[in-house]
DNA sequence: GCAGTTTTAGAACAATTGATTTAGAATATC
DNA sequence: GATATTCTAAATCAATTGTTCTAAAACTGC
């Protein structure tokens, strides 16, 4: 063997991660991605290829922490429909905290990247579809149970669902207000109990 | 005076719109721009300035031939819940068919260049406040005459929409399939009915 | 400890970026 | 019709882009 790389992979593709979150692809230059990496560009080209692959590795990494962890923790954990309002506290909380309103980069990929780069376009649409079937898998878990009501299709409330955390996610980068995404929400999520009229108030 | 101009200000222009709809902000050059609106390089700059300032133009553009065409065409000839499910199936017929899937411009703009720019992003969110403000009189313009229930807010259904309609334009950029984007917005469209224990089936 | 390999750091590459300059052509006003 | 003004075309600007090269440094296995 030989020399042995004098930085850690994962903490390195971590700050990639960060950098593309923050200005997207394009806007993001090599030199701004080795700065923030802490490393030579030399370094980035030899260990990661291109920066092209950079990003894809980057936005793997994003969909294990990000979604990945959230569905882990809120699926198995919690009621079906609890886990759904969390999964949108959550997301809305983080949109209100996020001062620099990166939003979600997988949101941004899609409309960045997706649209150009077939590769992308079918990654994206995989991770996409797993939301959807995380949102339709805790709707039917809770229609078997009778907490989510069976008189709208499983599939439909998954999409709106797909379709509201979608917004939310635009939403929140220009106009990231509490209120407004609350609001947004609060509709979709009341489809979701029994028994409407009892429910306002 | 002096001589006039060769071109015709807003054809070049509208052929500036679909370059960045088509490309974005960041990856549409000052060349691309000159080559496909037919003027040199010399005279973009001459009559708009800069890029920045010709994809404000541009942008405003958009926003005039697009939404304020929609909201004209449909709030004051259609009644009210008519008026918003046919602004919500011109938008999944056009993404469907958009086979460049350029998304819609002022969207790919709220994620690509208001985040960063405090002069876009007044602007964007201005007019996605428009776009709320286009659904909340015609959910409260319904309301009153009865054909749209009164049980939730007019200003939370109008969110969900805004909300909605954000998913929609995301998701059609990388799954422009019409069985989802119809199923997105049917849940949301069907809590404007009135008798929500009749209306399926 | 030498051979062999792979890492580093930084200069350097060609191409492209947004933007300007120079020169010349075209027109309205006087 | 001369003058002044504004247009067009193409070359050109410095800066930045993604990427590679060169050379020195650092480690493993024999």
């Amino acid at each position: 063997m030989a020399r042995p790389r004098e930085f850690d992979e994962t903490a390195v593709l971590d700050a990639a991660m960060q950098q593309f979150w923050m200005y997207g692809y394009e806007a993001t230059s090599v030199r701004d991605l080795a700065q923030s990496m802490g490393i030579t560009g030399a370094s980035l080209y030899n260990a990661f290829g291109d920066k092209r692959t950079l990003f894809r590795r980057a936005l793997a990494h994003y969909v294990e922490t990000s979604f990945g962890d959230r569905v882990g923790r809120f699926e198995h954990g919690l009621a079906p429909r609890a886990a759904l309002e969390a999964f949108f506290r959550e997301i809305i909380d983080r949109s209100v905290q996020d001062e620099d309103r990166k939003g979600c980069l997988l949101v941004n990929s899609a409309l960045e990247v997706a649209p150009h780069d077939p590769d992308f376009q079918a990654t994206i649409a995989e991770v996409l579809a797993k939301v959807e079937a995380f949102f339709r898998r805790c709707i039917q878990a809770g229609q078997r149970t009778g907490e989510i009501p069976s008189s709208q299709s499983a599939e439909d409330l998954a999409r709106l669902l797909l379709g509201v955390h979608l917004g939310i996610r635009v939403l929140a980068r220009t106009r990231p207000e509490r209120a407004l995404l609350e609001g947004l929400a609060r509709p979709a999520l009341d489809l979701l109990k029994p028994s409407r009229s009892s429910q306002h108030k």
